[in-house]
RNA sequence: GAGGGUGUAGCUCAGUCGGUAGAGCAACGGACUUUUAAUCCGUUGGUCCAGGGUUCGAGUCCCUGCACCCUCACCA
């Protein structure tokens, strides 16, 4: 977080001036008493916390603060130091050294170059404090606020007694604000010369390490604020899954998609198969799920007429947790009236290139020392290639699937083929699919939603997108043909368990169909994967502020 | 669900063969007006995840439980 953010829009802050704390607070209450006074305590760093913060109170500030108008917000400070000068005393300004330089001498600089005076921009900052280097009546603070970092001149000399004494009573993690010239010392480092403070937080937990952060992955997730405030590169990644979802609508929204918002709780969870969350109305005395899939309902409104629809939401998956999957995650769809599964591929590409420009760091990324090229067109493949390919086996000849399931310890017997070829499919190929891949044309049995090929009903118009192994997006040309939906909803496959099938039969979403839907394509794409593939973490809980935990030891 | 790993100070981590509980950072006291994870001197800080067992003696060995991580299974 030393570089200021791309958060462009948060660089400036609106807002009206504002006064020193101690101008418009006075406390004239006693502090209150800290909780316990055992003994113990003493070794506690929180009680020297609470102790500072009782100073700060009786030297008549709020340690909680108040009101700060007219805010610089430290990524535009860095942008500010264009406007440092350095005026020698016959008035010429003299150009300045290069700064990223590491070999720089400014104070030699300055030697050479002077007598002088640098002048610089008046700013106004507040954030928390990173770290604080005390040198007798000196203190350096490093100060982040969300757009960087930025270091903080405190001169008892500067700041006159009151606020110096004022600066004693920070630590680590407190909010502070100084107002003051911009300039650099003799480093060469940016740095706001405090000419006044202002408190505006009391941390009263002890952070972290102020070198490695808080590094164990259960605080991690169960403190995700710590986490955030004190770790490296989290808030960024967090920022950019930001970025990415704007950039997924903003793509949507040009190209005349509507948004609209589903029913969270269902009462058929279809649309994928996957074991919903149970839940039941009260009133209406009725079992609900929580929905698995946006998919039936945003078909209804192609029915409907919303001929571009979308939602990106939440769904609910009742099953394992893994650095994968997540028992809530984000999903997006998108429905295109009068298109097919070849639309929704070129729109696929177009959602991921526009989110990689939104982010930055250009289309050739690295994902776990690995290089992903995301340039345009991504490679496409049939599935029944990529069958041929990885296992040597015609996956047409079925007697060769059998035998090679087998082989590789499945179990084919009362299963349906096309079941046995896409677990083969799952074990032997997936996994190999560096990509990105689309991996089109799947056997039709397994996609009861999708249309199947108009010269070959065997295969059905569904591509998946593989990137590392990874499935990040599934799509179809949807099946609008409401006589075939509901003989594929009442089919259940040999060898698939009920909660298995994505075919549930929903009468109702059947007599949407015989309202007549317009032939369509059809994307699904998992947010959290693709934000963990454009961040490079290596687990879905990098991405979800909260994900799902265990309640926490008493 | 199976296997493996981890759990020690506020944080990050050492802890040998079973023999008085350690370091760095943070905190507290002191020195220092251009530092950069500031430095230097000093001090404080422990339910060794929980419970049980073996033992003269357990952070260490054994059993059970809990939490987290990894792999697999499940899961498009």
């Amino acid at each position: 977080m030393s570089s200021p953010s791309r958060f462009a829009l948060a660089l400036t802050q609106p807002g009206e001036p504002n006064h020193p704390i101690s101008d418009v607070f006075m406390n004239q209450q006693p502090p209150p008493q800290s909780e316990t006074s055992k003994a113990q305590d003493s070794k506690d760093p929180r009680v020297a916390r609470r102790e500072k913060l009782r100073q700060i109170e009786a030297r008549g500030l709020d340690p909680f603060g108040v009101r700060f108008d007219d805010r610089t917000m430290i990524g535009r400070c860095h942008q500010l130091s264009s406007e440092i000068r350095w005026t020698r005393e016959d008035g010429t300004d003299v150009p300045l050294p290069d700064f990223d330089d590491p070999d720089l001498d400014y104070r030699q600089w300055k030697a050479d170059h002077g007598p002088g005076t640098e002048t610089g921009p008046n700013v106004r900052v507040a954030g928390r404090i990173m770290l604080a280097r005390g040198q007798g009546k000196l203190i350096f603070l490093t100060l982040r606020d969300w757009t960087g970092d930025i270091q903080i001149f405190i001169g008892k000399k500067q700041v006159g007694d009151d606020d110096f004494e004022l600066a004693k009573l920070f630590d680590l993690g407190d909010l502070v604000g100084a107002e003051g010239r911009l300039g650099r010392t003799n480093t060469g480092e940016l740095t706001v010369f405090a000419e006044s403070l202002f408190f505006h937080a009391k941390m009263l937990e002890p952070p972290p390490d102020k070198h490695a952060g808080l590094t164990n992955p259960d605080l991690r997730q169960r403190m995700r604020y710590a986490d955030l405030a004190f770790n490296d590169g989290v808030l960024q990644t967090f920022l950019d899954r930001t970025e990415i979802v704007r950039s997924i609508r903003r793509t949507l929204d040009n190209e005349g998609y509507c948004e609209v918002e589903g029913p969270t709780l269902h009462m058929i969870a279809g649309g994928a198969a996957a074991r919903p969350f149970a839940t039941h109305h009260n009133t209406l005395d009725m079992p609900l799920t929580m929905r698995i899939a946006l998919e039936l309902h945003l078909k209804r409104l192609m029915v409907g007429g919303m001929e571009r629809v979308y939602e990106l939401g939440r769904v609910y998956r009742n099953e394992g947790i893994s650095p994968k999957h997540n028992p809530e995650f984000t999903m997006l769809e998108c429905y295109q009236a009068y298109g097919d599964y070849n639309t929704m591929m070129d729109l696929t590409e177009r959602l991921i290139t526009d989110s990689i420009e939104a982010i930055g760091g250009g289309l050739i990324r690295q994902y776990d020392g690995k290089t992903i090229d995301f340039t345009p067109p991504f490679q496409r493949a049939t599935y029944a290639e990529l069958f041929q390919q990885h296992t040597g086996v015609d996956p047409s000849d079925e007697a060769a699937v059998i035998q090679y399931a087998k082989q590789i310890g499945l179990d084919p017997e009362d299963t349906h083929p096309d079941v046995v070829r896409n677990e083969i499919f799952e074990a032997k190929v997936e996994d190999s699919l560096d990509g990105p891949i689309f991996v089109i044309d799947y056997p039709a049995s397994i996609c009861p939603l999708t249309k199947r090929k108009r010269d070959n009903p065997a295969v059905a118009e569904r591509f998946e997108l593989f990137i590392l192994g990874m499935e990040v997006a599934n799509a179809y040309t949807e099946l609008n043909d409401p006589d075939l939906q509901e003989k594929l909803f009442e089919t259940q496959l040999e060898g698939q368990d009920e909660e298995d099938s994505m075919a549930k039969m929903d009468h109702d979403f059947v007599r949407a169909l015989r309202h007549a839907m317009p032939p369509a394509g059809g994307l699904g794409v998992g947010i959290d994967r693709l934000v963990m593939l454009l961040t490079d973490k290596k687990s879905i809980r990098d991405v979800i502020l909260f994900p799902l935990l265990r309640p926490e030891n008493a």
